[in-house]
DNA sequence: CGTTAGCACTCATTTAAGTCGAGTGCTAAT
DNA sequence: ATTAGCACTCGACTTAAATGAGTGCTAACG
């Protein structure tokens, strides 16, 4: 049995009809839905086709038909295809305040909840080279010194160090242009044993802080690891009787508040389809909380090798169509962002 | 009628009982479980005149009863007089890593979390001062300058400086030190116009940087205004039927997420009963969709003007006792921690 | 006079039975 | 191939009765 244009047809009324209203769908409903103008006698049939299909299931023997995973996933696919609007209005409140970055994320986190009644999340753009761009030790007083870490996409880190003995305004400046010199463009992974070595014994009595140094850097830029995740909405799950039971709500909005679990749905989009929008319908999805919900994510590009992640996350019965949507909006504004920034 | 030695006996019976079992209790239950030796007809009596009183109500006619407002408060003030207990062994988890200050209060909070199941909250420090402590600009690349900003309690902020043409080092540096020279100690108060004019006229030519830097210094004081604050167990609520009917628990999570609706809770404490640790019962909220929970707060001192909040978020029935002893351990903790942060 | 046993009464909760209706599958007619 | 008709299913809702925890009151007791 094929899936012929008529039950294409009767699928996708049926799939639309169960996201506006969450409820089963029966074949009376769809005889008048579509205009094929049909029978519900004749519904019931291709129904039963699509159910022996896979794409429809009944929750229960004499209930109407609601979509299965596989039923989720065919509608979404045929929805990407013909998906090109786009550019919507959203662009200019994102764009209204050019502020720090996280602001910045947290805002586009939000903007998408508030925009789709979804729970979302941005992860801070992070970098796969962690290249150091910029080196500044200070003087703050006699007995710290204050490490200011640039590293490639002007993410700026700052670690105060402690010394035994104050060190004057030359030593100071020696140890600037040593470590700029040597370290600046070089990635984590370059900063090695022997490098390390070699700065030492130029900084003779100053080794030791230079150690010191390198390792703060280290630290720091490791610490930008455990990657920061911003998240919106979470409460919006609410909405939606069925993700709402105790248990359920529970897990998600500590999902949502850990952030440790979202990690998982990062990286994956990496390697295959570049850029590409990803959705996970139900069991599809990698966190296994979430086998409710449907998830969708787009990366973004943050210039220069700095990526990170947006995600949309809501029942399966999710407004697939304007999800879709408004990730690919934030998504290519964040994209842009980054020159915008740079300017 | 007075409270007699009886009755309190009674009360705090029914009051432990329901904060266990978070159902309505029984004077039949209070016979036995005091150590009275009273007949359920004689609790009854009493009981009907600790209601009178106004400590119990009847949740309905012929139900068991429950604390009221005024019930929970006479607990925890009867309580808060004997506690002295203390120093437990979570001292030592909080001290086991001297991690940066932001990683310190999330693992504040989710240790308060943890250890007592309910929502936690944490705020930063802030500075009632805001004293500019050190001041340093550098030259990033040709048209991005950094400025670092330390403020009074190692709170340090970083902002990036857009230039037209490139600075050379010298001219760096006599920056540098006209700025720290004359801005360094000065509470952001402090630094009025007639004291920008003047420096924007010792530095002839580079006038319009001192603008900048001086805007960018105010802005980043000021942004640390709306302060961070962590929360963790947010999900606990779950736990508490009473708190996880759908339209509580989505105010709650809300709040949690919004965090700005905790700011309500924040510098009560500050003037009046110094360093006390604040319990407001049900309605004594001052969030008003918190009114069915109850909330212990206390500030902690971070050194020299530095001040945070801790809280604890749970149901009414909550186990005072053990939330207190906490706060206070935390409290202490962090209280402690500036020296040790500082050595 | 405080305490207690006894008892009638209340009322939320649980259980069972019954009704309703949306929806199905099948068959026969068009 | 389509449709009308009909018996059947089964969850959702309604109602009624049973349950039982708990109360207030009264009368008896030490």
């Amino acid at each position: 049995m094929e899936l012929d244009e008529r039950k294409t047809k009767i699928l996708q009324a049926i799939i639309k009809n169960y996201l506006e209203t969450g409820e089963p769908v029966g074949s009376r409903t769809i005889s008048k839905y579509t205009d094929l103008n049909l029978s519900s006698a004749t519904i019931r049939n291709e129904m039963a086709d699509l159910e022996e299909l896979g794409f429809i299931v009944q929750p229960h023997t004499s209930a109407g038909r609601i979509p299965s995973d596989k039923g989720y996933r065919f509608y979404v696919d045929a929805m990407m295809l013909e998906h090109e609007k786009e550019v919507e209005q959203l662009k200019d409140v994102l764009l209204e305040k050019e502020e720090k970055l996280d602001h910045m994320l947290k805002q586009a986190a939000k903007l998408m909840a508030v925009n789709t009644n979804y729970a979302t999340m941005v992860t801070a753009p992070r970098s796969s080279k962690n290249v150091l761009k910029f080196l500044q030790l200070s003087r703050m007083d006699a007995s710290h010194i204050l490490a200011v870490i640039v590293i490639e996409g002007n993410v700026i880190k700052n670690t105060v160090i402690d010394v035994a003995e104050s060190l004057n305004d030359e030593t100071m400046l020696k140890l600037n242009i040593l470590l700029n010199t040597h370290l600046n463009g070089l990635s984590v992974e370059e900063i090695n044993l022997g490098l390390i070595t070699a700065l030492k014994q130029q900084a003779g009595m100053y080794g030791p802080i230079i150690e010191e140094v390198i390792d703060a850097v280290a630290e720091t830029i490791k610490e930008d690891e455990d990657l920061e995740i911003y998240t919106s909405g979470a409460n919006n799950i609410f909405k939606y009787p069925e993700l709402s039971d105790n248990q359920k709500a529970s897990d998600l909005i500590n999902a949502f508040e850990e952030k440790q679990l979202l990690t998982q749905l990062i990286d994956d989009t990496d390697s295959e389809g570049r850029n590409e929008i990803k959705v996970y319908i139900g069991e599809e999805s990698p966190i296994q909380t979430m086998k409710d919900c449907s998830i969708v994510t787009a990366n973004y590009e943050f210039g220069d090798g700095m990526r990170g992640m947006i995600g949309i996350i809501g029942p399966k019965r999710m407004d697939y169509d304007k999800v879709v949507g408004t990730i690919k909006t934030i998504k290519s504004q964040l994209d842009t962002m980054y020159k915008k920034d740079d300017n």
